[in-house]
DNA sequence: ATGGCAATGTTTCATTGA
């Protein structure tokens, strides 16, 4: 089974490479971020007709998030947002397919660390920390994919003393995604050995991808129960080629069957 | 020292992203 986490920057402009990439790598769940779409104009029946179900949580213009899960998988107990919180922003949500918790993430940027935006995003983590705890103790076999806006450490950075402190990377920040590891959950591209310099994000400007000056943010967690079954993590540089391309590419996942 | 790209809507600029 292959699950896989792309922030597309627009759905609306991205479309036409989703269903191309649909069709050529096949996953069987897939996490969106960015979609930039309210859910009355999500393109639900042209991706159904590419074969996959979804459910979606967005709003106009900023954040949006969905779940596409090939036809044939039961998709269940859809919820969107965080409960019991009143965050204005869509950037969350979670689905059951085939027995398997499937949470998508859109962590906010944070913008500087002096900004209100990054006070924002500390919060936000903070209460998602309790949403995870609670999600794997109901759910040992959980997903958590997404941009995290994070790069948990230096080997994820293209030019880390350059970036040292910086948003997306300051201590504060990765004390967050270790805390969120220490609840039993495993960043699945690091349980294999990986080309050096692999990032999931490159800036559009200054040739950022041609030089590849990039981040690695966009994440796939898996609980240690999962974990197991992972037989291989990795970042699809291609697709941040070619025309009009999204600043992100998509990470992928394949889990071993049985689990 | 600065901005450099892309997408969106209140559009022909301002705002946001990372």
């Amino acid at each position: 089974m292959k699950i896989s986490s792309w922030n597309v920057n627009s759905l609306n402009v991205r479309l036409p490479r989703l269903l191309a990439w649909l069709n050529k790598r096949q996953p069987d769940i897939v996490c969106l971020q960015e979609t930039k779409l309210e859910n009355a104009r999500f393109p639900a029946e042209i991706l159904k007709k590419a074969g996959y179900t979804s459910c979606c949580y967005g709003q106009k213009t900023y954040n949006g998030v969905a779940i596409l899960a090939r036809d044939e998988l039961a998709v269940e107990n859809i919820s969107c947002g965080v409960p019991d919180d009143c965050d204005s922003q869509a950037r969350v949500i979670a689905a059951t397919v085939n027995g398997v918790r499937v949470v998508c993430f859109y962590v906010p940027n944070g913008q500087a660390l002096d900004s209100e935006k990054f006070e924002y995003k500390m919060h936000w983590c903070r209460r998602v920390t309790r949403y995870l705890q609670e999600t794997l103790a109901e759910n040992p076999k959980l997903i958590v994919a997404g941009d995290f806006n994070i790069a948990p450490d230096d080997r994820d950075v293209y030019d880390p003393e350059a970036w040292r402190g910086q948003i997306l990377c300051s201590d504060e920040e990765r004390a967050v995604f270790r805390s969120w590891l220490a609840l039993g959950l495993q960043d699945s591209f690091r349980l294999f050995e990986q080309p050096a310099a692999t990032f999931s994000w490159w800036d559009y400007r200054q040739l950022g991808f041609v030089k590849n000056h990039g981040l690695r943010i966009d994440h796939i967690l898996l609980s240690d129960a999962l974990a197991s079954f992972c037989v291989s993590s990795i970042i699809d540089r291609d697709e941040r080629k070619g025309e009009k391309p999204s600043d992100h590419a998509p990470a992928m996942i394949t889990l071993h069957e049985g689990f």
